[in-house]
DNA sequence: GATGAATGAGATTTCATTCAT
DNA sequence: AATGAATGAAATCTCATTCAT
């Protein structure tokens, strides 16, 4: 694995004691992929735009990953890990708050949704390790949403949600939330709070 | 570029006299490409494909068709039309209820969601056709956004929806309900009568 | 073979005793492929781009000819008989009268010159018919070039061409005024005189 | 499209370091094409045919050029500068010798009068490189034009060529000459001057 | 006869991946 | 380690030719 791109960039430090430069980082990789992915969607994900978009050479990328699916496999897990250390660092005890909070991590990370229905699109049979990443990337979201089920539940016992209505169906359009467009351009926190009351105190007159 | 002469007459009903019968009928074609473009997403969506769905050569899609983009864009905007049909056809004078036959109408035509993300990644640069399509497309989403609006101020007016949010955002969320997934199973008008209920309530315990 | 295209187009003669358009004449046909071989080069001509410059259909083509080779084939010699004629009726006693006028035969038949080096390029490999007619075409090309010495030959024994020079030479010469571009647009034989003088006369100051 | 990053630094002399040995110059390939250009005419000259000449496989040849017209253009231009630099040489001060020299000079580059007639067909809507190589070529063809019609006009000047014609015509049969078939197979500069003789002396006898 | 439609063979082009420096 | 180059497999597209009405 390359040393941070920012040594070679401070040109002062010079190139220790070969001349080889050090094309680009893996960080740099996934988050070129990354954007990449939601701007054209998974399917028309090509390594060769991918190289158009970094520094260094397309055969480099082998460098860092053994084909294609690796790299959609490893953005799609780190975009998943990310998100779960996020919600997993919020407090449940107050449900209410908690899906406000979480409504906030899932709006941070709404490249997310649209990894979801592509993971599932991933060839995995030709890599051992893109199709384990895929298996942690669908483990990680059963336990997203095992944490939204939870809540949800608990809301619901405590009386703060509708109970005339399948949770199934709340979760659903809670979900589905996350993928409005900022409309407005507001910060994404505070976007998210828009969307959470109107979700939950309805777009009627009250 | 454009097709053939043969192409001109695509949609000629009574065909002059002769010709061997088709393999598939034009609605056959956009059905099948449809589908193959909800299920697999625009990007990932080949003629090849196409054809192996279809009875018939691939090449023999090209009689009608030059390219990809223009069997996408046609999908989409036969989509489009028909939506606009509909929509086109909804009493406005009672706000609440047009809103509740809209949001119908976009469940029926649910695939229409898929499109409007779609329809600006069509490489609409080798075909005049397609990017004319594309631009109808365009302008009918336009046309429906038009009335989405008008209604949204007839209903605020009225003071059956809530004052203290932009009406965009209210519109946003309005167009997001469109792409929720059906959970439940339940037959399209049920379900859009459910998240109507959910959207105008809310899905706070009341 | 069809009937002369004019009948049908004079509508007020009906169309007999049944529905079906006469599409174009063999020599609609012929004209039409001659035009495009001179213009695209006969490696670029397709029944296709043919049958687009035609009333009828690509199809009908095949009621004419077995096959692209055979259309080719056919322009190729009805342009050599034409020239074949013309320069079959020049009255030969007099050389350098007769070189000039078939100077503007082939003049006005320059597209043969076109065909000449394409005829070698028709693969006759699969059509029997073609192959004949190409072997026509070169046994007239033949003859017209027997024409051509001959009347060489009589000029340099009459003392009116130059003999220190080889007859092949000013053969080739003169057989390439044909394709000198026409810059002053003059009707065609007045073309061919000016040249002509020129040829004989010399560009040098007298 | 233009061409991957690659295709940027094909004219880089000392490359930077690593990568595989090149499988063909470029000169070997735009050699290769030009002599197919000339033996089978532009509309029939295919990338398979010239992968088929050239050591490496036919995809090869998309990492320097996008399409055949790139292709095509390149050796076109090639060959007009090459005749332009060779042309821009000559010295014109004595009219007569000057255009002896340009006519040496273009039989020398007798490829260059394939081009001409082509240079124009080529299709230039796909590629803008091409098209660009193409209003090059166009641009140095005028530039010939010109320097032709200038010494042109000197010898009309100083009397050593016929005033009693236009300077148009003398240019077009002077042009022609370039296509004679050299059917004595002699070295290009000998015939050039039989053929300079002959124009400026005419064929008639003296 | 004429034609609309179908189709397979072949050309063009793209791209993931491997190779060798 | 980094990369320029090579390449085969697969997709896109075109066109001559055949078919059936």
């Amino acid at each position: 694995m390359p040393r941070d791109k920012l040594m070679e960039r401070t040109s002062l430090k010079g190139r220790g004691a070969m001349g080889r430069k050090r094309a680009f980082t893996e960080d740099e990789l996934l988050d070129t992929a990354e954007a990449l992915i939601v701007q054209h969607g998974y399917s028309s994900f090509h390594l060769k735009l991918l190289a158009s978009h970094l520094p260094g050479a397309r055969s480099t990328i082998y460098q860092y990953y053994a084909n294609k699916e690796e790299v959609a496999a490893a953005v799609m897990k780190r975009a998943m890990v990310r998100a779960l250390i996020k919600a997993g660092a919020i407090d449940e005890t107050d449900p209410l708050r908690a899906l406000q909070q979480l409504l906030r991590v899932y709006m941070e990370e709404a490249d997310l949704h649209y990894f979801l229905g592509d993971a599932r699109k991933v060839d995995v049979t030709q890599s051992a390790k893109a199709s384990q990443q895929v298996k942690d990337v669908l483990a990680m979201l059963k336990h997203l949403r095992g944490q939204l089920d939870r809540i949800f539940n608990a809301a619901q016992k405590q009386g703060t949600i509708r109970s005339d209505i399948p949770v199934k169906v709340l979760v659903s359009l809670f979900f589905q939330l996350i993928n409005t467009p900022n409309t407005l351009q507001l910060p994404s926190h505070e976007w998210a709070d828009y969307l959470f009351a109107l979700w939950y105190e309805g777009s009627g007159a009250h």
